[in-house]
DNA sequence: CCATCTTTGTGCACACGTTCACAAAGACAT
DNA sequence: ATGTCTTTGTGAACGTGTGCACAAAGATGG
C-alpha cells in the first residue's frame, strides 16, 4: 500500500542522489556567506569545513552537477551560488501557504528564512474564525474555508502544515486536492498522500527521542551497568489480551499528550 | 579537523542501526495510539501501515531489540510500548533547556510534545535582559548569564538552541562547556562540537529547498523542456570576484532572522 | 495429537551512500 | 616551454540500509 512517504523509487531520474540534494542547501548557505564577504573562490576543503562535511563528499556532490571547479584553484563562489540555486529551483518564485497559525505557525510566518530564497508566504490559514483578519507577521490570517481558492488563485504548490495532529491529515487532503504537491509537515502524524506528492516532516519530539537514545547510551557506557539505567519492573509479557493492564500495576503510559 | 558533526563512527556499539533508532519514535507513537484505544496486539503489517513504513523493515527493526513478537499473532502493544520506551531512554526524566526565546523558542516552550515522554523543560534562557522574569508557557525566562548555573544545578544534558544564527555557536560552546552533551539546533548554522557531543539540526529553510528541488523536477518532467525551467542568462564564469552581486539582482542572504 | 493457517524473524541480494586514494587538469613561476 | 605544485574529479572498495521471500514458530480447530 502506497503511503507515498519515504519510498521514493524516483530520484533515479538520471539525476542527483537524494543525499546530495539534501546537502545542496548547506553548501549554498556557506557559499552565500562567502559571497557576502566577497571571497572570489573556495577550495573543496575550505567549503567542506564551512558546511560541516567531508571534502571528498562535497566534491562528489558537485560532480553530479557538472564540472564547475578549476583544478589547482577551487570553485568560483558566485558561479556556484548560481548553479546550486538553479539546481534547487530557487531562481523562481515559490508561493507557500502555512496552515495552522498557532504558536508554531506564527513563528514560521515570522521566520525570515521563509521570505528569502524565492519562498514567499502567499497566505496564512487557520480554522479559528476569530483569527480571520488578524495580521500575523504582517499577513492577514484567512479562514480555512478559503483554502482551495487561495491555493488555486496563487498557484501554490508548496504547503506547510502546522496544525494540531488531529487536523493534519484532513488539511493535507484538502491541500493536495487543491493542487499542492509538496508538503512540509510539522504536525506529529504520519501523512498519507497520493503518489507524486512529496512530504517532508519536521518532528521535534522525534528528534528529542533520538537524542535521548544516544544520551542514554553515553551514560550507560561511562558507568557500565552502574547508575539507575535499569529501573522499575518490566510488565509481564502478554496477559492474553483480556482485561488489559497487567497484574502489577500499570505500565505508566508513556504518552500523555 | 573534527567538526564532530555527522561523522558518528559510533552507533557501532554492538547496537541498533541509526536508521532503526530514527524510526523507533514513529513506532512508539503509533503504538501509543493503539494502546489508548486498548488494542491488545498488532501485526507487523498493521503497525507498519500506521507508522508509514514497510512491514519487513519494521520486523527487522524490532528484531534488533529482541524477539518481542508472537508468530501467528503479532506484537503485544503494551509490552512493545514499554520496550521501545526503555530502549529510547524515555523511562527516565530528561531535563531540557531552551536557549533563545523568540517566536520559535516560545512556540517550542508551549509545544506539548516536550512535556510528555520524559522530557521536562527545566529552564528558558534568553540574552535579552528585558525578558528576564517574563513567564513563557508558565516558565519564567532567565538571563543567559545564568546558563552555566542552570545547566549544572539541574543536571541538564540536552539543550535546544533557538537563537539567531549569529549567536548559536557561542551558546553551543557554553552549553557544552557546562556539561550538555546533546543539542537540538534550530538555528540555521553548522555547529561544531567536540567529540562525544551529539547535534541534531532542524532547518526549515533546508527542508523547503529540498521540496523546491523536487517540485521543480516534477514541473520539468511534465512539460519536458517546455516551460520556463531554463531561464535567465547564467552569469559569466569567473568575474574574478570583484564587486560581488551578480548581474541578475541580488542573492538575498539566506538568513535574516 | 495432528493439520492448517497466520505471522514472525532473518538470510540474501541489491541499492544507496561514504570514503579513500590517485591520476589528470590546470595555475603559476622560472 | 617546461616543471612544479595545488586541487579537482572519479574509480573502486567498503559500509549501511532496504526489501524479498521463505522457513520456522506458534496459535487454533478438529
Amino acid at each position: 500500500m502506497a503511503t507515498g512517504r519515504t519510498h521514493r523509487p524516483a530520484t533515479r531520474s538520471r539525476g542527483i542522489p537524494e543525499a546530495t540534494v539534501a546537502r545542496l542547501p548547506l553548501y549554498l548557505r556557506a557559499l552565500t556567506a562567502l559571497s557576502e564577504r566577497s571571497v572570489p573562490t573556495v577550495s573543496s576543503e575550505e567549503l567542506a569545513a564551512a558546511a560541516g562535511v567531508n571534502s571528498a563528499k562535497l566534491r562528489k556532490d558537485f560532480s553530479y552537477l557538472g564540472s564547475y571547479g578549476t583544478r589547482g584553484v577551487g570553485y568560483d563562489v558566485e558561479y556556484l551560488v548560481y548553479q546550486i540555486s538553479r539546481e534547487l529551483g530557487l531562481t523562481q518564485d515559490w508561493p507557500v501557504v502555512i496552515v495552522g497559525i498557532g504558536n508554531l505557525g506564527a513563528a514560521l510566518a515570522n521566520y525570515g528564512g521563509f521570505a528569502s530564497r524565492g519562498f514567499r508566504v502567499a497566505a496564512l490559514i487557520d480554522a479559528d474564525p476569530a483569527m480571520a483578519g488578524t495580521p500575523v507577521a504582517g499577513i492577514p490570517v484567512q479562514h480555512v474555508d478559503e483554502l482551495e481558492k487561495i491555493v488555486s488563485d496563487n498557484g501554490v504548490s508548496i504547503g506547510v502544515i502546522s496544525t494540531p495532529a488531529g487536523a493534519a491529515q484532513q488539511v493535507c487532503d484538502r491541500l493536495v486536492a487543491a493542487g499542492v504537491t509538496s508538503i512540509l509537515n510539522f504536525a506529529p502524524t504520519v501523512l498519507s498522500v497520493p503518489d507524486g506528492v512529496d512530504v517532508r516532516k519536521v518532528d521535534l519530539s522525534i528528534e528529542l527521542q533520538i537524542l535521548a537514545f544516544h544520551e542514554q547510551r553515553k551514560a550507560g557506557e561511562e558507568t557500565v551497568g552502574g547508575t539507575g539505567v535499569d529501573q522499575a519492573a518490566p510488565p509481564v509479557r502478554a496477559a492474553t489480551g483480556s482485561s488489559r493492564k497487567g497484574p502489577d500495576g500499570d505500565v505508566p503510559a508513556v504518552m500523555p499528550a
